[in-house]
DNA sequence: AAAAAAC
């Protein structure tokens, strides 16, 4: 299995280096595009780059991905009954207007497509057992999935239903719902320590189609900073801490094998009940950092004074049962399709437990996730706006939440969101810091922004691993220069060279393997027009894409997402929404199209890619437009130890002595802030930056070498000079 | 100036 992964990835970086990105060159503008097929590249240094490319990701591959195979999403072209003849081959029917396309099916059947349908056995990448109370969750679990075959119209009827998520609470494997209450009951009683009985369509549902194949044998290199009195000490195995029965058996079923250096240290935190401000790369494993702890914690001390309360309020409220929720634990993300990631981890750690894991966000139907909150609610994701309105509405009460959770704590703490946030936490009915445990987790936390977040957290204790806003090693960073107006055919040529399946031949005039569905694209954009504008034009060139950002529906956004995830449209364009968290597998190339304007931003964006161990790739379109993150962005690219163009160096050396302000970001530094940012801006405009005149003396303005004499390969003008040299050691130390 | 987040 591994290995496809391994072939796929070695096919991306060879399509990549043949890639002549001198064209970036501003020079030659728009028609200086150019594909170089591979009998007219530098063979020698080709075979270097890719025996190179893919030694390193052997290491990064010592467990077989479980990747989707089980779920057959988007491996043929028939998707839950809808044909798709958008994916046929090279030739690309223009479909109908993009308001229609991708709709996923007549009569919404293909909603959420990857959610459900017929799927076949999966072969458990590793065999695993958990023998505790019953738990034998590899050979059991995988065989009996086997035993399923056949069953699709079950699976279907379910999987199928639009938001087909908000029905599958209950423990009697399909019962009806009519007794839901009852089930809900039964399920508050009772010891929430111990598993509730095995469900095997549930099992299947949650476990078969996971990416969850962390794995590092050998790692610990990374430098840990965890600061603050009393911190616990770290584990270095699961098994190091007691997190219980259930929590165990889904990690089994998650096929997790040892924490991620970000969950050694967070779980024993969460657990000694601190409160805790974490930064860790972006795909190091923070969900599951806070989401066992919590959770195993939740199982230990059952639902204390928030069952009480619950039933309390369906009293009151007659036979109609339980109308408000006390949920124990809340997390908050900045991101509706984030909100749905979280919670879909969390459905995985709380199969077999009492707990009951919900979602809130905004653009989807409220009556719809009110029935599901009053079918009880433990664990709660929400986006802040519609939290803000469940609570309004007496839908939920935080009065016993004793666990909050900020994802992405930095977005949630800036000022779009902050208000909220006060709102929820601290004028409403929550605990009060010191009573509540609060968490905070992100790959960036500006210092600005740190200090705000201590107003929410007690005696905490302050975790980095890695640098924080660091970016990691695993991910291969290229910034070209390109014009505005060439960046529509520079994307072009990047994308033929690593997307679509073309007629390109090698000089044995063997078709080129390109990847195709296992290797998807990712594509920022600055503005969602811009998304909308991009997007169209790449389906009018031929390409299976979708686009994400804003102003679509949420049924919409969500449909894109999975059609992306399952590689029935392996590029999306997307705005600042999909920058954040979310965790797609075969993520092998994110460009920014349009570079961001802060470093953080430019931090989760390309974070997409290279996560739990794999390696990735990011290019970035960069002109005098982008003057802003020079500076930051050197920086990172220097700590990540990648090559640094000698004309960006330039710049960023002219733009230090333009701007005073530099490495403060507008937001951070209140109502002055604006205003010096403003002034950067000016002083960019007004020519000091000089982009082209900075770049072409890239050859003797840089500082820094670029491996001496050796530095001709590929790319040699800009200084745009190296193969695509990335560390030998992965994220996890391999 | 833009994006995100409630209706």
């Amino acid at each position: 299995m591994s290995h496809v992964a391994v072939e796929n990835a070695h096919g991306l970086e060879q399509q990549l280096a043949v890639l002549d990105l001198s064209a970036a060159d501003g020079q030659g503008g728009g028609t200086n595009r150019r594909y170089i097929p591979p009998h007219l590249r530098n063979k020698d240094v080709s075979k270097n780059v890719g025996n190179a490319f893919a030694a390193g990701r052997q290491g990064g591959y010592t467990i077989a991905p479980a990747t989707n195979y089980g779920w057959d999403g988007g491996r043929n072209n028939f998707v839950n009954g809808y044909h798709d003849n958008r994916m046929t081959g090279n030739t690309f029917n223009r479909g109908p207007p993009r308001m229609e396309r991708g709709r996923g099916g007549v009569g919404g059947g293909g909603y959420r497509g990857n959610r459900g349908g017929s799927f076949n056995p999966i072969n458990p990448a590793q065999p695993m057992s958990f023998d505790a109370g019953g738990w034998n969750t590899a050979k059991d679990a995988y065989s009996s999935f086997g035993n399923n075959r056949g069953k699709s119209a079950f699976f279907n009827d379910r999987g199928n239903a639009n938001r087909g998520r908000f029905e599958h609470g209950g423990f009697g494997g399909g019962g009806g719902g009519g007794n839901s209450r009852w089930v809900e009951e039964s399920r508050d009683d009772g010891d929430w320590s111990k598993p509730t009985p095995r469900n095997e369509r549930l099992e299947h549902e949650l476990f078969s189609g996971s990416n969850t194949g962390i794995n590092f044998e050998k790692y610990d290199d990374i430098p840990v900073e965890a600061t603050g009195q009393n911190c616990p000490h770290h584990i270095e195995s699961f098994q190091d801490v007691d997190m219980g029965e259930i929590v165990m058996g889904n990690i089994a079923l998650s096929r997790y094998t040892r924490p991620t250096p970000v969950q050694k240290y967070a779980i024993p935190i969460v657990k000694s009940k601190r409160d805790l401000m974490a930064c860790a790369q972006t795909g190091s494993g923070k969900t599951a950092a806070f989401l066992l702890p919590i959770l195993s914690q939740i199982y230990a001390d059952g639902p204390g004074e928030a069952l009480n309360a619950a039933k309390a309020s369906g009293q009151e409220n007659g036979k109609f049962g339980r109308r408000k929720q006390y949920p124990i634990s809340l997390v908050l993300a900045p991101t509706r399709e984030l909100a749905l990631q979280i919670y879909d981890e969390a459905r995985k750690f709380s199969y077999r437990s009492r707990v009951r894991p919900c979602v809130v966000y905004g653009g989807a139907d409220i009556g719809q996730q009110i029935r599901d909150l009053e079918r009880g609610c433990h664990l709660l994701v929400a986006t802040p706006g519609r939290l803000v309105d469940m609570m309004e509405r007496g839908k939920i009460g935080l009065d016993y939440c004793n666990y909050l959770v900020l994802d992405e704590a930095d977005r949630m703490l800036d000022m779009g969101f902050e208000p909220q946030i006060r709102r929820i936490v601290e004028q409403d009915t929550m605990p009060h810091k010191g009573i509540r445990q609060t968490m905070m987790f992100s790959a960036t936390f500006p210092k600005e922004i740190q200090i705000l977040a201590r107003d929410f957290l007690e005696e905490y204790i302050f975790l980095a691993v890695g640098r924080v806003g660091s970016t990691s090693e695993n991910i291969t960073q290229k910034v070209v220069w390109v014009e505005e107006s060439d960046k529509r055919s520079f994307l072009l040529d990047l994308l033929s060279a690593t997307v679509i399946p073309s007629e390109v031949q090698d000089s044995t005039g063997d078709n080129i393997e390109k990847p195709g569905k296992d290797s998807l694209t990712l594509v920022f954009v600055e503005t969602k027009k811009g998304a909308d504008a991009l997007e169209d034009f790449l389906y009018r060139e031929g390409y299976a894409c979708t686009s994400i950002h804003g102003d679509r529906s949420q049924r919409d956004r969500e449909e894109a997402l999975n059609q992306f995830r399952s590689g029935k449209c392996p590029i999306l364009v997307a705005t600042a929404v999909a920058a954040r968290g979310l965790d797609i597998s075969n993520v092998k190339h994110v460009i920014n199209f349009d570079l961001p304007s802060d470093i953080e931003e430019y931090v989760h964006r390309i974070g997409r890619t290279g996560r739990v161990g794999n390696l990735g790739l990011a290019t970035s379109f960069f002109n005098d437009k982008n003057g802003n993150i020079t500076k930051d962005l050197l920086d990172i690219l220097v700590e990540a130890k990648q090559e640094v163009p000698s004309w960006l160096e330039s710049l960023a050396y002219e733009h230090q002595h333009k701007s005073s302000n530099r490495g403060r970001s507008k937001r951070f530094s209140g109502g002055f802030g604006a205003r010096d940012y403003r002034q950067t801006a000016a002083g960019v405009n007004a020519g000091g930056f000089g982009g082209r005149g900075g770049r072409n003396q890239a050859g003797h303005g840089g500082t820094r070498g670029f491996g001496g004499g050796g530095f001709g390969n590929f790319y040699t003008s800009d200084g745009y000079g190296g193969n695509y040299s990335h560390s030998q050691v992965d994220w996890w130390g391999n």
